[in-house]
DNA sequence: GTGGTCTAGACCACA
DNA sequence: GTGGTCTAGACCACC
């Protein structure tokens, strides 16, 4: 879908991304400490904001906690944010889920729409 | 200028739900001329600003058409709308089970959770 | 591994606010001895482990403190401890307000706000 | 308390708090076009930088939209955003309320508390 | 014209 | 050392 020079996701996205599947993962631990900014950027070969901006991202997310003159720790709250997270999920799909109701799909069409797609995720 | 603690939704979204549901139920059918503003907003003892309002959100989501000299009506195109809105509500649970699906939880706790919500709807 | 849908808060987590409870009403006294992890683990059976992550949770809240060779202890500062937690509370019950305030909601309507939430508790 | 060279509040805060008042005031309106940033950082004497960094807190507290090629818009959900974040308010200050009363705070003394913060706020 | 991204590099406070 | 702020200025895509 895209390549080379134009590879629309920015590079602060991808950093973001990639630190994040390294949290949920476990790689990256709660309390731990996250790589410094600036040896982020230097190991990446990018400008010590780009890094700063992909933590800014996590840091909304509360994935990730900054602190100045320590550094970046990953959050010691990380299941209880997870179980937040699950809910907010559920409560979002149960929200559609009763509009798809009232608009008159079946749950069977539903739970199968589901099931279908889970496996391409 | 002062918000109660118990004051909740706005008026006129109330009033945009509401009619919403008269069209989605089949109540107001397609072509269907509105109630006027003007009426309606005496019949519910409110502002005609208020029910404008109401009318304005209808007009975003495409539910109605405004046409100054003659009236309001339902749109024609109701059935695309459906699909449209059934098509977006799959979208957004598609992406919420993918955030679920990565925070790790399974393809049977989520059908159960929906199926177990559906009763309640 | 598995999150069902309705596991909710972690298991180490309910254990903490058990105990928390218990030293705050004074069912566990400053000072006193807590069980230890090996026996409440017994006891509830569960893992250790989830025992021992719940005594971390309270070490951080310093209402306990560990002695490896001893065994772990109610704090004995826990007075000066309550009056933190409350001036805590105060705190961000007074940022909270300041932020209603902004929004346009009136110091009735907080007052009574809390007032019946209250007695439900 | 703060003067001169290091008044300590950081720049792009000062604009997104005063952003932020404006719309919360009225000034600007649902929907409203916010200034461009170029043409803000030039008023203000600023890098773009800095009121870009601006705009993104608010569009983080979903107070405005950016919409590439077009401008920044202040969102159109405004009233119901605003009960979102009472009813919130209103939450945290609930929890906090019962962890008072748990500490063994009497009920008057939370009111009294917060009437007597209500005025100097 | 608009916002979005990224670099290069400065200075700050804190410890 | 750490993160936090800010400037100066480039290039991009979109319309």
């Amino acid at each position: 879908m895209e390549k080379g020079y134009n590879s629309r996701v920015p590079v602060y996205l991808k950093i973001a991304y990639d630190m994040r599947e390294k949290i949920l993962l476990g790689d990256l631990k709660p309390q731990q400490k996250m790589p410094s900014i600036r040896k982020l950027a230097l190991e990446l070969n990018l400008n010590p904001n780009t890094v700063k901006k992909a933590y800014e991202v996590l840091e909304n997310q509360k994935l990730i906690k900054s602190n100045s003159t320590v550094g970046t720790f990953v959050t010691d709250d990380l299941e209880l944010l997870l179980e937040e997270r699950i809910n907010n999920s559920f409560e979002t799909i149960t929200l559609e889920t009763k509009e798809l109701k009232k608009l008159g799909v079946s749950l069977n069409s539903v739970l199968e729409g589901i099931e279908k797609k889970w496996k391409v995720l």
